[in-house]
DNA sequence: TTGACATGCAACCAAACGGTTGCATATAAA
DNA sequence: TTTATATGCAACCGTTTGGTTGCATGTCAA
């Protein structure tokens, strides 16, 4: 759970990952052509998506293959999103009331 | 979106939103008080998710409420599951036929 | 066998993270 | 007014992150 959230936070991680999204099997010489930073530098992003398990590799020779796997975000949805996606409606209804409120309670100066 | 995930991938902020999913309108004190580590520990946690805006706050009196707000979650889910998730069940298929093909493929020694 | 290519491993570095402590300020209570 | 409470701000510190470079190893092609 937080290794896929961890993986997720960054940037470059999202962009291999859409890469992947469009075109399955790209080798890690392909992706670190359109990347800014070096073979290296993508190969450490790779790792943490496989660690995520976000990504999917295969050997062919020399040649490392690398796939989306979606199946993670999916745990996200069902053990964060859909938990509070259930609470949505109750928290904008309780949101709207505390709004309606608020011209009742005394305005204050703030510390900084 | 970045700061969203990062926001969701420490463990010890998703316990406090899960404590402001059960219990709405906890001040920083409470908060701090069920936690692990200082006050201004704490502060910076809430700060990061009030970035990401998953928390809502409101100010009565000294007392500094945190809400948890779930809409950036949704964002998660159309930009990302949601967009994965389509393509998932072709994954699959396509990741079972890798499988079936792996038969035939080489099997050579690895780096490492 | 030799050379080119794809990848892995390790050391190094600046910057960010996650936490602390100390102190300042705003509000509430006595 | 004095005192206690709730919060904010800033400096500091060890560890992790995100990147680099250099080199070693495995595989394909001449």
């Amino acid at each position: 759970m937080t290794d896929v959230f961890h993986a997720l936070a960054d940037p470059t991680r999202r962009d291999l990952l859409d890469r992947l999204f469009l075109t399955g099997g790209l080798t890690l010489s392909e992706l670190a052509e359109g990347a800014p930073m070096s073979r290296q530098g993508v190969a450490k992003h790779i790792a943490i998506l496989e660690a995520a398990n976000l990504v999917t590799t295969e050997w062919e020779g020399r040649n490392k293959r690398h796939f989306l796997n979606p199946v993670p975000l999916t745990g996200i949805v069902h053990r964060w999103v859909g938990k509070f996606e259930d609470a949505r409606l109750d928290a904008l209804a309780e949101f709207k009331t505390r709004l309606e409120g608020q011209t009742d309670k005394k305005e204050t100066k703030r510390h900084g």
